[in-house]
RNA sequence: GCUGGGGUAGUGAAGCGGUCAAACACAACAGACUGUAAAUCUGUCCUCUUUCGAGUUCGCAGGUUCGAAUCCUGCCCCCAGUA
């Protein structure tokens, strides 16, 4: 199906595990590296950030002593990271893995992050913070006039103002991916049933609150400022609310469930669409990594 | 028991005689998404139908009216105040 095997030099492979929030490919692909000789790129937009370990579920310093763990901590809740910074960063990552003669194991919920890596996105221009800032003061009506003006394309999603934005910032400039993801990486992606899956949110919710999101909230939160991006996603929005009484311990546990219930979905959607990935539940998953691993 | 308020689609909640299958929010479901992606945005969401459209709804049963979720009567529930 593949020709890798049959590359004269062949590198180590690239092992790529996707799937949903809570499906089990953080222990899977730690079991596996543990066995192989690999190491773990998180390809995870929340784990990068400084600080924030508990409400993003980040490896703990347990796993992370099992195996080498990169793309945590990469900056501070209140920097800009990218979906470009990230490839970046994973494709060095790869290298020096390879020349460890380890086997680099990319795995995450980010599907944009894997994608870039995998699909070798060309990204195009940076992004401008003064543009941006003069043209978010517009209504969606008023950047659709700039675009016609200027003669920019409106992205698909014409009504999503950030995409807008983006595309007058990017000014047409082309961006480019391959057609089939770069060669020697072998993509898993991790299958769930749906109710199994929502079981193992939930749980997780609970878990999230034992280990004392709302203490790393409430110093996140007084450090860096409830409004800065990194504080806006998953549970800290929820738990700010908790903090100023404006939510129950009950209701921000329900309300997180079903955030992160859609974000699996929302996930889903975007891993659905590559045709590359194999799915397999996780002990199937496990069989077949092994397999294949073990032949290296 | 009396007085006042209320029972609307999965939930909350508008509507108070025609333009109502019924605003809005949430949930649910589907989708888009290359420099903020755990973000952001879109569609569907009573039933049947691919579309046009058709058929049943607004606690229950009657009534008034050309026409009712909206008015009247009775009944059943719920909440607040009070014997």
């Amino acid at each position: 199906m593949k020709d890798d095997h049959f590359l004269a030099s062949a590198p180590q492979p690239l092992v790529v595990i996707v799937g949903p929030t809570a499906s089990g490919k953080t222990a899977l692909a730690i079991e596996l590296a543990e066995q192989y000789g690999g190491e773990i790129i998180c390809a995870d937009s929340r784990t990068i950030y400084k600080e924030m370990d508990i409400g993003t579920a980040k490896p703990t310093p347990d796993e992370r002593a099992r195996v080498p763990h990169w793309g945590l901590d990469l900056v501070a809740p209140n920097e800009r990271y990218t979906a470009a910074d990230f490839k970046q960063y994973a494709n060095q990552k790869i290298d020096e893995i390879r020349r460890r003669g380890h086997v680099p194991f990319l795995v995450g919920g980010t599907g944009l992050y894997v994608d870039a890596v995998i699909f070798d996105y060309q990204f195009s221009s940076k992004a401008n913070d003064k543009l941006r800032a003069k043209l978010n003061a517009l209504s969606i009506e008023q950047l659709h006039g700039y675009c016609a003006k200027h003669n920019i394309i409106l992205p698909e999603n014409k009504n999503n103002k950030r995409y807008v934005i983006r595309a007058i910032e990017q000014n047409n400039q082309p961006t480019t991916r391959k057609s089939a993801p770069i060669s020697a990486s072998i993509i898993v992606g991790i299958a769930t049933e749906r109710d199994v899956l929502r079981t193992r949110i939930s749980a997780r919710t609970e878990q999230l609150f034992e280990d004392g999101v709302v203490e790393e909230a409430t110093i996140l939160g007084e450090k860096y400022g409830w409004n800065s991006e990194a504080m806006t996603g998953n549970i800290y929005p929820l738990v700010h609310a908790y903090l100023e009484n404006r939510l129950t311990l009950a209701e921000v546990k329900e309300k997180y469930t079903t955030v992160d219930w859609r974000l699996a979905k929302r996930q889903l959607t975007w891993l659905r669409r590559n045709p590359y990935i194999q799915w397999y539940g996780l002990t199937e998953a496990k069989q077949f990594l092994s397999r294949h691993l073990a032949i290296e």
